[in-house]
DNA sequence: AAGACGTCGCATTCCC
DNA sequence: GGGCATGCGA
DNA sequence: GTCTT
């Protein structure tokens, strides 16, 4: 039984000088990744409900682009103000995922509130959208709300510190590094911004993976290192790595300790030159990030 | 009217 | 210094 | 913010 589950993030970028990587690592232990719950069966049929499977729903064009722009706008607008409620926000995005997804022209809020997942609150905002062309609210701070989003996309940087961010009248991502209360995780992402929006190729995927392989075989031969998530499932290209590592003494059922099982990987990566910025260490969870050395194999 | 909406390891802050 | 709460990413 | 109880 698998016991532990590592994951790996890489990202490439290129400069004049060398190729520069990143790479994340995680364990994680817990028997309910393997064998995960009974799911809830919730299904009340009195609205429409969304079926992207459903041939219903196919539609090649988005005929309500007006009111999904408008609703993507108030979201983030709302996403601001508000530091980010995590449901609110899925709310919006499920709503207007949903409107388009619509395979008909939306003539009234009624109508599309008639469609599992948006209320009365949307539907009015729809209304309003068809009525006048755009919403009251978005007149408001639609610059906070769009810089509010651009500090998001810096890793380590969430809605409570985007939001300090916009108070304090950071205009760029550069101007967040200057910032006193930077945590070492948000450091690395205004470092390497720009890396970790980068694609891995699968070829180059799996040259990382059978480093890390050819590393684990040496500490002892009864190591397990499999390639898991986007790799696994033989994409062309990822943004990430995922790894799980294991012992067959590290077993879930009962429980075991995994001690040093992934300390010994990531320390023998280490001394190689393979990682270099940590961003997270646990003896279930581990994240690197990894820069190649010029003229490497890999 | 009020709770659910996934859960958890790690870093960091806050509190005692 | 230990325990708890929060932020974050996945 | 929407849905369910």
């Amino acid at each position: 039984m698998l016991g532990a589950t590592n994951l790996m993030r890489s990202h490439t970028q290129t400069s004049h000088i060398r190729l520069k990587r990143t790479f994340v690592v995680v364990t994680v232990a817990r028997e309910k990744f393997i064998t995960p719950g009974p799911k809830k069966d919730t299904k009340k049929q009195k609205k429409i409900k969304f079926d992207p499977t459903d041939e219903l729903w196919k539609s090649d064009i988005n005929l309500n682009e007006d009111i999904t722009k408008a609703l993507g706008g108030v979201a983030l607008l709302e996403k601001e103000r508000k530091s980010g409620d995590p449901f609110k926000q899925r709310a919006y995005e499920n709503a207007i995922y949903i409107i388009t997804s619509y395979p008909a022209r939306i003539i009234s809020g009624a109508e599309a509130k008639k469609l599992q997942g948006i209320g009365s609150s949307i539907a009015n905002k729809i209304d309003e959208i068809l009525k006048t062309g755009t919403c009251e609210s978005l007149k408001e701070k639609q610059e906070d709300a769009e810089l509010f989003e651009t500090f998001s996309q810096v890793f380590g940087v969430g809605p409570v510190a985007a939001k300090r961010f916009v108070d304090k009248g950071y205009k760029s991502i550069s101007d967040l590094a200057n910032d006193p209360d930077l945590t070492d995780m948000q450091r690395l992402g205004i470092k390497y911004v720009d890396d970790f929006k980068l694609m891995i190729p699968k070829v180059e995927a799996q040259g990382l993976i059978h480093y890390v392989q050819d590393v684990l075989k040496e500490l002892s031969p009864a190591y397990i290192g499999i390639a898991c998530d986007g790799h696994r499932r033989e994409l062309s290209e990822t943004n990430s790595l995922y790894m799980a590592i294991t012992h067959p003494n590290y077993t879930s059922s009962p429980s075991t300790d995994p001690g040093r099982l992934l300390l010994d990987l990531t320390d023998a990566l280490t001394d190689l030159g393979f990682l270099t910025d940590h961003i997270s260490s646990g003896i279930l969870k581990y994240w690197v990030r990894w820069e190649s050395i010029e003229g490497s194999t890999i």
